[in-house]
DNA sequence: GAATATACATTGACAAATGAGGTATTGTGT
DNA sequence: ACACAATACCTCATTTGTCAATGTATATTC
């Protein structure tokens, strides 16, 4: 994995919330997708990942519950809120405009 | 209303290095033109500014020099290195392809 | 029965950003 | 003359997110 977390740093949160908009989903299975999506170059780290839950649950903007598996290892589920949904909105705009502030500073002058 | 700053981390040291890409210039006046260029959305804090220009000239990636002002406050001038050059384009395809990311981690699935 | 994969969790350390404070000079309004 | 804003630099302590290390437990595979 060659992105420098700070570079994703500040984004954790609307990465994850992107993932529950799709549905609930557990910790595991939304590490693994975020693998996925990025052809193995980026994936959270189990502690920045689950400190991530803590914080979002706290900030009320997902909940959780444990599900009812008969077999394997347990798996707590997370579903996002309408605040969560809402901060997802908010997020993405804000990236918007972030992105666009830091191609314009990231750019040389010409003469 | 502006950015939040966790958006902004991690770009701190490339969009000083873009600034002293086309040319020497000291702290004061490259915050008011990062001001200027983002029409007051963003501003670096003092202690971040001068925090930065530690890690970078420690790092090698600029120098800095006392200007010959006779008159007015004191100007310490950076000057951007072959090795902040070199960092600086780095960090651009850094960047590109953290973006990229992000964008495609951010989308929500679609049926 | 040993290794691997699944699945969650906590702890201490680190680095970047920042608030709060400081120094010093020059220009402007009253 | 005096207050105040603007210019210009600097440092320290605190906060915050990330992460390595470590731990728990179950199921599968060889």
């Amino acid at each position: 994995m060659s992105i420098a977390s700070d570079l994703i740093r500040g984004h954790t949160d609307t990465i994850i919330l992107a993932r529950l908009m799709g549905g609930d989903n557990y910790g595991y299975e939304i590490n693994k997708s975020i693998q996925q999506k990025t052809g193995g170059k980026y994936e959270l780290k189990e502690a920045t990942l689950y400190t991530a839950f803590r914080r979002l649950e706290q900030a009320g903007c997902i909940s959780s519950y444990w599900g009812d598996e008969q077999t394997g290892a347990r798996r707590r589920y997370y579903t996002i809120t309408d605040l969560g949904r809402e901060t997802y909105s908010g997020l993405v705009e804000e990236w918007q405009a972030a992105r666009e502030m830091i191609e314009e500073l990231m750019r040389t002058e010409e003469t």
